[in-house]
DNA sequence: AACCAGGCGCATA
DNA sequence: TATGCGCATGGT
């Protein structure tokens, strides 16, 4: 892979494994939408940008600051070696399906604050609304960037609220729950930067502390907001695929990537019957 | 231990 | 156009 800077974008030729489209559309992320077409237009760390794919090629243009390189790297886990990761877990055959039929999904590493807070609003909902209720959270509570676009809104300005204050957002008993997450990431009594590096169980714990955070939406935020590939999120679909195809738990091959295997079976079981 | 809490998208009627 | 179903967590 090798990266090229210019003054409004940023191109990383020679990627492996990665799906734009799949990645940022398989239920990970909520704020990225396509534009025109193959343009995904988007905010992340407080910046609007538009990225756009050719084979193994993508661009970002936009918002474009020094030293930015390292945060997309990450932001597409580019540094993982997604090969090796697939052709290991391809020795299971329902795997191997999986990752034929949607070759190039990634584990995206949004920042840890907005995929706490989007998990929690995604809790007995759907996508659609989801993304409407995080679209009036950012248009509500962000920072305006212009021409339509917000910033995610920090945990410390969402601190100063109540209850009612979220009442836009329309996001129904899920608001003491954000209100509270808030609180805790603000005033320091769960701490968001160690979910990275820390004992999984540990993280785990930490995350469970916050009203509205049951062991599913701890291990996405893990998952996709602290690059903890070992994170596996139980949903109604995984459970089902656990039920059918895994009785017996997962097989040995997805051992310290359940994260991984589980995207991919995830969104395979919710595009086929 | 079953049920509701805010809604709303979705499938079915 | 109406009706029921699903959804993840906490509280009753």
């Amino acid at each position: 892979m090798t990266v090229e800077t210019n003054k409004n974008s940023i191109i990383f030729r020679n990627i492996d494994s990665l799906s734009i489209p799949l990645s940022l559309d398989c239920g990970q992320a909520f704020r990225w939408t396509e534009t025109s077409d193959g343009i995904w237009h988007g905010v992340a760390f407080s910046r609007s940008v538009d990225i756009s794919q050719k084979e193994n090629t993508i661009i970002i243009t936009g918002d474009i600051r020094d030293g930015d390189e390292q945060i997309w790297a990450d932001y597409f886990d580019l540094n993982r070696d997604y090969s090796a990761i697939c052709e290991k877990l391809k020795i299971d055959n329902h795997l191997k399906t999986a990752i034929e039929a949607y070759p190039g999904i990634r584990i995206l590493r949004q920042e840890s604050w907005e995929a706490l807070c989007s998990f929690i609003i995604s809790q007995n909902n759907n996508i659609p609304r989801i993304k409407g209720i995080i679209e009036r959270l950012c248009v509500h509570f962000g920072e305006d960037l212009g021409n339509g676009d917000f910033t995610f809104p920090s945990a410390e300005k969402l601190a100063f609220l109540c209850v009612d204050d979220l009442s836009p957002l329309r996001s129904g008993f899920r608001a003491k729950y954000i209100i509270d997450a808030a609180q805790k990431v603000a005033n320091g009594e769960v701490d968001l930067r160690k979910l990275s590096y820390c004992d999984i169980d540990e993280a785990r714990q930490e995350l469970i502390k916050i009203k509205g955070v049951g062991a599913k939406v701890a291990e996405c935020t893990l998952l996709y907001g602290c690059g903890r590939v070992d994170a596996f999120p139980v949903d109604v679909w995984v459970r089902r695929i656990m039920q059918e195809l895994y009785p017996e738990g997962l097989p040995e091959c997805t051992k310290d990537v359940e994260g991984i295997a589980q995207q991919f079976l995830f969104h395979w079981r919710r595009n086929v019957e």
